[in-house]
DNA sequence: TTGTAGGCGTTATCAG
DNA sequence: CTGATAACGCCTACAA
């Protein structure tokens, strides 16, 4: 049709063909009420007869929202959590006309400049931003965003300002159920890995952990508490380590991650997940199935629409109240019962 | 600082507190070269000051260009080859000042009113965009974007238009390599499994792979094929499959996801890879290094690079001709020779 | 119910 | 070297 270079058809040319002047096109466009059926169908005609689409670009100036959200993310946590959680992210979203600007976390000296997420977002004019779990403290930045006007929901930080809020999971609980499917089972000698305690998600799941192995009178010794990364690497780390030692637990708490390694270590010794060690995980990430891991599931999907939806209220002045959403024990093949 | 609503600062601004235009303005934001280094600092100094940003939107509708490159992508597919793909195209257009404007693929009847791909493209006034895989002819409009003056590039279709192009691995040479490494191993039964054929890249693989069989003189039986799915579900049907047969193959060609869950299903069998069973994978991708799988790498990161490199080619009406990334083989533990 | 005109924040073309 | 001024395409009082 077009040749490459010629202008788009604008809102003029629409003008113009029906007769009648641009405000009228734009209140055809945005649907005002004030308006004769007549001519709108004319105009609605002409538009798809041009096959006319409005330049974003043009009313984001004009009306100074972008209906642009901007996405960050570190890029070492782009992985089995934060992947469940975009979908329901894009879906709210854009259902709502959102489109999203996926700003990946630049900070290895990239191209020398290194834009903040500040400049970020105000140069691209969003109306809002969503953050993945960054490490808490780890960007400097976070209070100047939190001081500023730009509304901003946090996932998996718990950073409130005027116009931030965020979504979290009752992580505590989710330590508290681990521990009481594996007392139930009659295990007493308890360990735990997870990530690092930087992450908020990580240190309130240690608190319940910890509160809960007391509380029911188990036992869990220093050496088999590994707080360090959330990959399955470390659990071949944690299990070369456990296997290493005099004393050694009958059952273990790992982030599904790190569980994951922990089985497969095992598995390559010639050992299996429950016979030689029970393991609960945390998150149900979609590979904690393969593994047929009894973990207590975070529910990710709805994470990203309550977000987005929290960030909706924001931006339309309503609601900031933080959300704190319920987790729920999976039960599979990775415990069994002790003699 | 700024409280909410507040306007933030513009270029006028800006000229008037430096006592010049914002013509003035404007080319030192942009550089220019005519223009006195003492004004130029001058004007700097001020933007400094005040913590000026251009405002991007503006400066899109004035110079009808976006800075945004579109990115789309089946999310059945937004796993572990496009996460190592996409790396590469941030950090080649963000270096470039171009954002990324992300749009997942919204099939599933998501809210009735479904984007096209074009629209969306001509909606946001995206200067080109990318396209991750798409399986082939699933989607009819590929022909308008093709047929389109939109800048795009495909990663893993060859499509060809007079502004798009594509990106893809010699997947021949990939299956050759794969192939030519098991027989020198002194296999001769060699089975095959891989995505749908309807995958441009999985087709020329098994193109590959049939002929160096039959070139070598090796012996693949029908039922030793499969082709459906990129998962390590898959790999699980494929063992079950095959340890019902009379017949098996001493070694297997297989992409990566379904080796590894192949090796999975050995080992919960209490087999092993490669004693029980050799496997190359295709991709190299990053979990086929935990399984210590020997594989033929697909160049990742580098055709995120490339794509992007091609696709401002296009937009800046330079050469648009598509490119083949090498491929090599990555000899790890999961093949020994036969005796 | 419709049209006029000004504004959104830049860039770009010319004069000065 | 610098500064008016007109685009860019749309929205929105305010008039008619």
């Amino acid at each position: 049709m077009d040749k490459a270079g010629v202008r788009a058809i604008t809102i003029d040319d629409i003008a113009k063909k029906a007769n009648v002047s641009k405000a009228t096109v734009s209140k055809v466009i945005n649907s005002y009420s004030g308006i004769n059926e007549k001519t709108r169908q004319a105009v609605l005609k002409v538009m798809r007869e041009h096959n006319y689409w409005p330049n974003t670009t043009a009313r984001s100036l004009s009306m100074q929202r972008s209906y642009l959200v901007g996405l960050f993310m570190a890029s070492e946590l782009l992985d089995s959590f934060f992947r469940e959680v975009i979908p329901g992210i894009e879906a709210t979203l854009g259902s709502q006309g959102y489109d999203i600007l996926y700003f990946a976390d630049k900070r290895p000296g990239n191209t020398g400049v290194t834009f903040g997420y500040l400049e970020k977002c105000r140069d691209r004019r969003v109306d809002g931003a969503i953050l993945l779990s960054y490490i808490r403290g780890d960007i400097p930045e976070f209070e100047s965003l939190l001081a500023s006007d730009i509304p901003a929901v946090f996932i998996d930080m718990t950073l409130e300002g005027p116009y931030t809020s965020y979504v979290i999971s009752d992580n505590h609980k989710s330590a508290r159920l681990a521990v009481e499917c594996l007392h139930s089972l009659g295990h007493r000698e308890v360990g735990y890995a997870d990530g690092t305690s930087r992450s908020v998600p990580a240190e309130r799941r240690f608190q319940g952990f910890m509160e809960t192995v007391n509380r029911l009178g188990m036992h869990c010794r220093p050496e088999w508490i590994f707080q360090d990364s959330f990959d399955e690497e470390y659990g071949y780390h944690v299990i070369e380590n456990l296997e290493s030692m005099e004393q050694q637990p009958t059952a273990m708490v790992a982030q599904d991650n790190v569980a994951v390694g922990m089985i497969r270590a095992l598995w390559e010794r010639g050992k299996s997940v429950p016979g030689d060690l029970s393991i609960v995980g945390f998150d149900d990430l979609e590979i904690s199935r393969h593994y047929n891991l009894t973990t207590v599931k975070q529910q990710k999907y709805e994470m990203g629409v309550a977000a987005s939806e929290l960030l909706l209220n924001i931006i339309n002045h309503k609601s900031n109240k933080p959300i704190v959403m319920d987790t729920d024990l999976i039960i599979r093949g990775s415990c069994m019962s002790i003699k």
